[in-house]
DNA sequence: CATTGGCACTCATCAACAACGAGTGCCAAG
DNA sequence: CTTGGCACTCGTTGTTGATGAGTGCCAATG
């Protein structure tokens, strides 16, 4: 069928353009890969692809360069899964696993992938709010000075210094201690937010009030549940060309985590691989680049999203397989914590 | 003297080129700056500092260009501190002040940095070498497991998880924490190392010891040691030229933080601001780059450092007054803390 | 009706070349 | 030591023409 020809031709283009950078012609196409037919032939289907809007021509005679819609065709329906081989995964979980503590699995994340992908790499720390707590701790720093230690599920720690009123004793600490945390270990972060409030005594509760309130402010605050980990900039230099569209609007956004943040919520489609193409996002600026993004967390919960941003010219089918094995990985040690 | 209006030329190309990022010829010279003498007597004085290697001509025919040497001399000599204004002190001051905890303040201060030097930032944490203990608190996760938290008196906190040969009572437990404390909770942490080792008992000590272990292993962890945030990135888009030559290496360093870390430390000397201009560097490849540090920590001891790294083409007064600046208010906060 | 070879046409890229001008070095006079 | 004058250098800019990759269209073919 010319149908599925034309797709193939699609295919070729996309192809040949990721990997030379430069428009390509029903000339070199034909050589290239195998399709049997002539030069001519293949123009007749390229005219109809551009007519569809897969495909244009950066200027008049010159070769074709795929548009977002193309590449959407392309990771849509022409993409064949290209698993890593076993030398990789190996790669991935040997180093994944030397990790000591969240920080570090993040940030040995955030390194794989960029490595693997040779693009930016994003991973979103564990949400806060879809974590459990796993211990609350007190320390007192002076008789009315109180370090609060928040342990929760993901491994992540939280510290606050909370000044009192009142001056507490040894055995007043372990009780407001032992009371915390019956209430609000075990249970889902909002859940515990309601139990530990409950356990405020209802007379001369100030102390308790004013040690819950730091808590919950802890377990809510945003800042943290918007913590991200990037790595991999150094990639943007291979971006060659189209630095002033691509690579300065890419290294602000990447300062602002709250931007970054927004293009990982974005997708986030359960277990699978999300992929964003140029004009699909949300910010005019950062056209030129795509992002692929996939959820990760313990027990196929995903509870945070992990990815990587790069040009729209990018490697999709390894890019894909790169981003589904790191976070597998991932959430493999998050299970084991 | 003529000596004299040879350095008013030189910081007058200096101040011109930094400011225009061209090379600056003498008719421009004597027209933008209130030099009291004619285009050729400044010939005269540029071809004498030429000999003498402050400047260089790009190529025949064109304006100077301040040399490493140059910029040397203009940073010893010809600079004259240019005081941060009432506004931006206020706005430093209370930007930090907003902070909740250590990684806030370094995150902050990096953020800071970067706006008011428009250039790559970087802040070395606190490091654990130099600070005390302030507390440790061990949490039984199950009898046989410990998880063991560290927290300093920089506000830093480490953790671990160890799994116990042996089980633990609560009373075990709290004993332990005690000695724990009472040994390591005040010195240095090199003499607190020496102090948990110490309290191992002689016999049936295997538990202690696999406690103590951890604790040490994260007191003297160099991956602890050598943490670091940057920031700023998204300014070295505005290098404009000089793309390959200076841009793509500092990205590259900026990854690998071991690299800023020798270049944080290369440096920092007491209380004063230091500048590493191009090839004094250690790095053949940011021979481009300098590099403006100074350390910063509680009660005036330098516990860490903190600086930026730009083009050798940079606003030497203006940077070295920010970095102080900010040097001077994130230790003021360390001290409250 | 899809395919193909032929062919005229477009247009970005490159090299050669000339005009321009900013900037210099040098020299002789003040 | 300073200054005006002047010839010289050389990077920059704009023009022009040749080159060639690539296209679109058309008529011929199976």
């Amino acid at each position: 069928m010319q149908e599925e020809r034309r797709l193939a031709v699609l295919r070729a283009i996309v192809e040949d353009y990721v990997s030379t950078e430069e428009p390509v012609g029903s000339k070199a196409l034909v050589e290239r890969h195998g399709l049997g037919v002539s030069p001519a032939t293949v123009r007749n289907d390229m005219a109809a692809l551009e007519d569809e809007g897969y495909i244009m021509q950066p200027h008049t005679s010159a070769g074709r360069v795929p548009t977002d819609k193309g590449y959407r065709l392309f990771v849509d329906r022409l993409t064949t899964v290209k698993p890593m081989s076993a030398a990789e995964k190996r790669a991935i979980a040997t180093f994944l696993e030397g990790a000591v503590d969240l920080d570090d699995v993040v940030s040995r994340s955030v390194r794989m992938l960029s490595q693997l992908t040779r693009q930016v790499a994003m991973v979103q720390y564990p949400t806060l709010s879809r974590s459990t707590v796993r211990h609350i701790e007190l320390v007192a720093l002076t008789p009315s000075r109180l370090l609060v230690v928040l342990i929760l599920s993901t491994g992540r720690v939280e510290q606050r210094v909370v000044d009192l009123a009142t001056e507490l004793t040894d055995l007043d600490l372990s009780d407001l201690r032992t009371r915390l945390n019956s209430a609000a270990a075990g249970p889902v972060i909002a859940d515990a937010v309601e139990a530990l409030r409950a356990c405020v005594p209802p007379v001369d509760g100030a102390t308790t009030a004013a040690v819950v309130e730091v808590l919950v402010d802890a377990m809510v605050d945003h800042r943290s549940d918007e913590r991200i980990a990037v790595g991999g900039a150094a990639n943007l230099a291979r971006y060659g060309d189209s630095f002033d569209s691509a690579v300065r609007p890419l290294l602000e956004a990447l300062e602002e985590h709250v931007v970054l943040l927004k293009l990982l919520g974005e997708a986030s489609t359960g277990g699978l691989v999300s992929v964003t193409i140029g004009t699909e996002g949300p910010y005019e600026e950062l056209s030129a680049t795509s992002i692929v993004t996939t959820g990760y967390g313990p027990r196929d919960e995903a509870v945070a999203t992990l990815g990587i941003v790069g040009p729209t010219r990018m490697d999709y089918p390894g890019t894909m397989a790169a981003v589904r094995a790191v976070a597998r990985y991932v959430s493999r040690i998050l299970d084991e914590a």
